[in-house]
DNA sequence: CGATAATCGAGACGGTACGTCAGGTCTTGGC
DNA sequence: GCCAAGACCTGACGTACCGTCTCGATTATCG
């Protein structure tokens, strides 16, 4: 579900539509968002300005689609692994995620993004419905999964619970209140599981808890 | 500590710093900081835009110094309340925060400045000393308060606690993946504290998790 | 054979040169050439900064193609009359000269451009291709006719012999060591001719110098 | 006679002064008058912008003054030769004269000062005053000289016999109509001086017209 | 199959803002 | 008390991009 607008897609060019996309990434990468232009998209994807317009309504959404590409499998049909230790399986994910927003490539675009979405609501929701929003409907589904398992407390918001793990990870990273790495999962996963446990004396999910190592 | 360029302080004039950044903010609040401009400051204030370019580097730069009073008061000795009761302390400051958030004064400047820190780093830095450090640093000392008050497990992370409360926050303010409002501080709050307890399973040091979950 | 930069001239709005033209002229003749800017150009022009600065390198070259269109028929395919009268003929043409540029429309451009060419070669070279030259060719073919005709010396600097007749003037004019006025011609003319003449003592072509002085 | 504002010399700081020009100078030299700023020139000379606004009026009359020194003894006494060959002494001093329009040190100065005096008519009253008037009075003497000699004819317009030998040579070098080199004045000198020798048929001051070859 | 209409590249156009330079005036602090 | 230093307001510079708008020159269905 790309950014486009409505009319006949039908005699799009395909050839414009990738240089137009491949273009955007790579400029934006090797200069930053900050100094994209569209007139250096055209001339880089050697295409007029025109058919950019035609097809994009703003810089964000040229952005946008053209970085949906590196997750966009991801977005489709997202499932977090469910082994069954639900500690391990989001530890696993978080720090997948952190990997990538440390990854160039992707903080790059997704700093644009984070930026641009701040002033372009229409750019914001897209956001959301393409990528951050599978990612943590996922990441529900799998809360939900060990709710059923007895791994958590059965009256927990799963919204909340989820903004828990990503909360933490986005703050640093966006804010920069403090260097973002990998070891932040391994940290924060225990700790906001020990919130979302069951409420029982007996919390028998948790093996570390009862027994104090494991 | 305002983002100044080299030249002489002493021969500064008051008025027109001051008149910069009143243009400044009242731009800022009635066009939005996408629309703000130089040469529009400049001319709300009744300056050169060389007097603006002498003392600041970067449109960022003005638009903190700009809102910075606004809060500065606040960012100089912060100071959570204590009242003993360390959920309702830490409400009533995120609740605070959250208002502050959605007050539109503050949401276009915060916005404004959380866009331009993706791409400047000293202004980043800036932000995260004047502002968002105390406020956190704040947040840490009244959660060590309560840590020595035996209501907080002693081995906690000050720093990854605190992000644990802001963290969710910000991310909805910021990703806008839910909207933001008061009552998520009445949610949030009890909820990670139940991660930060001391690991006793009779944990006196909380009355209501005594009496009320048992 | 306007001063033009590179672009594609097939694409070149007829409408905006002839504005710019208008206005360049216009502005010159009611503010001076000193204190026409492009800024002042555009607007009045109604047209783009870009727009002059992506045909005209100056603001001396804009003031040359303003002001040519007032003299350039004359420039094309000048001729001198010729009554057989050379001292007449000489006399006509350099008060008509002298008019020229004591008239304000063309003082005002022409000091402009003697002004600019003193910096700007390019512009120098242009103004003598132009309007210079032309005059001054016209000038030696009306001079060779008389020699042709006897009443000139056969060995004359034909180009020397231009230089006798207009650097006094424009002497007068640029370097202002003396008023201008179009009686300047009637003094000038059989003066410079009695160099010119042929060396033969009894000089029969010239009929006032028979039976006037001697 | 300086181009000087009224007030109280007695103050004025003598260094500065000669700071200011010596920069203008050399500023001029080596950058052109249209790149002469007056801040370059206080900057170069260490002195304050409000000391040359104090002391001249215009950039045109601080590299008046800057340069009339070169030229300052010439223009106070300026006597041309009297050898009696008054062909010679034209020759001697036009040759010298085109010299001085050739020297680069010069050309820069003039040139600018030429340009100038296109809008600045106090500078031009100034200009020939100190320079271009005492050169052409003193030509004049010298004429004068000739003509009571009877080499020259008695009725002469003085005035506009001197324009006749300086007018072409300035043309060829504020026109560009030509290149300018010292030769013209050999070419010069005995073409007009056939226009202003006595008009009695025997001629007898010319030794070259009466027997042909010299 | 050839017409015909939208799309394409190119880039000129009217604009807005940029960041810089210099002008001429005014203020301050040190000598 | 003068003067270097330089901040100040002003205005113009020349550049970069914006988003809109022609231009032919391909396409690429559809009549």
């Amino acid at each position: 579900m790309p950014l486009r607008k409505l009319p006949d897609e039908a005699r799009r060019s395909e050839r414009a539509r990738r240089a137009i996309l491949t273009a955007a990434r790579d400029l934006t990468l090797d200069q930053g968002y900050a100094r994209l232009t569209i007139e250096g998209i055209a001339a880089a994807a050697g295409v007029g300005k025109q058919t950019i317009y035609r097809w994009w309504p703003s810089k964000g959404a040229i952005v946008f689609d053209a970085f949906l590409a590196l997750s966009q499998d991801a977005a489709g049909n997202l499932e977090l692994p469910d082994t069954g230790d639900i500690e391990a399986d989001l530890r696993t994910v978080l720090r997948e995620t952190i990997l990538e927003l440390l990854d160039p490539r992707h903080d790059a675009a997704f700093r644009a993004l984070a930026s641009e979405i701040q002033t372009d609501r229409k750019l914001a929701d897209n956001l959301v419905q393409a990528l951050l929003g599978p990612q943590m409907e996922a990441t529900k589904r799998r809360l939900q999964s060990a709710q059923r398992a007895g791994q958590l407390a059965r009256s927990l918001d799963l919204q909340l619970a989820t903004e828990l793990f990503y909360g933490p990870i986005f703050h640093r990273w966006l804010l920069r209140t403090a260097p973002l790495d990998p070891t932040l999962a391994d940290a924060l996963v225990p700790l906001v599981l020990r919130a979302l446990r069951p409420k029982s004396a007996k919390s028998p999910p948790d093996p570390r808890e009862r027994d104090g190592t494991r």
